[in-house]
DNA sequence: GGTCAATAAATTATCGAAAATAATAGTATT
DNA sequence: AATACTATTATTTTCGATAATTTATTGACC
C-alpha cells in the first residue's frame, strides 16, 4: 500500500485521519513515545508530522511541553460555522457562474455515488459510515471544484474539515449519521441550473442545519 | 533577544522573514546543510521549520528531493488577490457592525503609528520601509480585528501575508514603496462611520490597486 | 497541615551519525 | 554518438543518544 512515502507523510496522514475521526480525542496529549510506540517511527517522523498539524489547526503545541490534540467548543463550532458559510458561498458562487461541463459531470458523478452509498443495504454501519463520509466530502469538494480559485479551494477544504471533526465525535458518541439525499440533491440541482441565489441559500442552510444537529447533542 | 524559545520556533520566525522579505528567492533551493549553517542548528530545528513553512504555504516539499521556496506567478498573484478581495470584505464587515470601542480605540492608534512612520524623515529608507511595511500590516490587521472570528482573522492574516511577498519583492527590485496615508484614513473613516458599504468599496480598490501595481511592474 | 526548596523522574528538544534515496559521472556496448 | 548500466557522490530522511526543560516527589521548616 505505501508503496514510495516518505516515513514522516505517512505518520501525518495517519495522524490527521485519527484525530478527524476522533480517536484521539480533543485535549489529548500527544508525548512522542507513545506516537513512536503507535506507528512504529522514531521521533523526527513523528514531530514534524505534528508540527505540519499544528500548523493546518488540528493540534496544539507548546513550548518545551509537548502537543495535544487541540481542543473543541462551543464556540469554535460556532465561529467554524459562520466562516464555513460565508466562504463556501464565494466558492460556491464562482462554481456555479463558471463551471464549464467538466464541473457538472463530475459533480453528478459524486452525487451519484454518495447517493449510492446512502442507499446501500445494511450490511456494517460502521464501514458505510467511512464510506458516506468519504463521499460526502467529495461531493462538497466537487461542488466548489469549478470556482476556479486554488486559494479559496483548499481553505475551505480545511474549515470542512475541521468541522468534519465535530460531526465524527458525535458519530462516535451517537451512533447513527444523518443521511440526506434529497437534501444534497437539491443544493446540486440548483448549481447546474446555474441558479446563484437558491444554491447559496440551499448551501447555507444545509451548514446551518448540520450544526444545529451537533449544537442539539452537545457531546464534545 | 531570545530568552525562552525552543530553536525550531526562532528559526522558523527566521527563515519566515527571509523568504517573506525576499532574502530567498522564490524557486530557490533550501538544502537541509545550508539552512543549518545559516542558522546554526541541527538537522532536526529546520527540518520542523520548513514543515510549519510547507503547511503554511511558503515553502515546497518535494518527496525526498527536499525544500524549496514556494515559487511566484502571475497567476498565483491575481488568485490571492481575488480570493484575499472577498475574504477582507467579510471580516470587514463584520468588525465594521460588531466592532466595539476598544476596537476603535486600537485602530485609530495604528493608524497614527502608520502616518507617522509615512511622514517621517528621509532618514535611512531601509529602515523606515520595514517600519512602514510593519505598521501597515498592524493597520490591515486592527481593520478587521473587531469581526469577532478568530477563524476568519487567521485565514485573512495568511492572505495577506502572502501577498505581501509579492510587494516586498517588487520592492527590493524597484527600491520604494508605495505611501498612501490618504488612502488608508479613508477606509479607517468609512469604518469608523459604521459605513459598510463604503469600506468595503474602499478597501477592495486599495487591494486591488496594490496587486495593479505589482502586475504592471512585474519583476517576478 | 501547608509552603518552599532541593532533588529525582519524566518528557521534550536537539544533535550527530547511519540508512535510504536521488543525482551525477563514468564506462561499456551497440 | 547515443543508450543502458554501474559506481560514485550528494542530499534527504530517519534513528538512537544526549542535553535541556518541565513535572513530580521528597523532606525540611514554619
Amino acid at each position: 500500500m505505501n508503496v514510495e512515502n516518505t516515513l514522516n507523510a505517512t505518520v501525518f496522514t495517519q495522524l490527521r485521519e485519527d484525530i478527524l475521526a476522533g480517536k484521539l480525542k480533543p485535549g489529548e496529549r500527544l508525548r512522542t513515545e507513545t506516537l513512536r510506540q503507535r506507528y512504529d517511527v522514531g521521533g523526527s517522523p513523528v514531530r514534524e508530522a505534528l508540527m505540519r498539524l499544528e500548523a493546518e489547526g488540528f493540534v496544539l503545541l507548546e513550548q518545551n511541553k509537548g502537543f495535544s490534540v487541540a481542543g473543541v467548543s462551543l464556540a469554535h463550532l460556532e465561529d467554524l460555522t459562520a466562516s464555513r458559510i460565508e466562504i463556501e458561498a464565494i466558492a460556491l458562487r464562482w462554481s456555479v457562474e463558471r463551471g464549464k461541463v467538466d464541473w457538472e459531470v463530475q459533480l453528478i458523478g459524486a452525487m451519484h455515488r454518495l447517493a449510492s452509498v446512502s442507499k446501500g443495504a445494511a450490511g456494517k454501519p460502521y464501514e458505510r459510515n467511512t464510506d458516506w463520509m468519504h463521499y460526502h466530502r467529495d461531493f462538497h469538494r466537487a461542488l466548489v471544484a469549478g470556482c476556479g480559485s486554488q486559494t479559496l479551494i483548499e481553505i475551505r477544504q480545511r474549515l470542512f474539515d475541521q468541522a468534519e471533526r465535530y460531526v465524527a465525535l458525535s458519530i462516535s458518541a451517537k451512533g447513527e449519521i444523518r443521511d440526506d439525499v434529497a437534501e444534497h440533491q437539491g443544493i446540486m440541482g440548483a448549481a447546474i441550473d446555474r441558479d446563484v441565489e437558491l444554491a447559496l441559500r440551499l448551501n447555507r442552510e444545509h451548514i446551518e442545519r448540520t450544526t444545529e444537529k451537533l449544537k442539539h447533542q452537545y457531546s464534545f
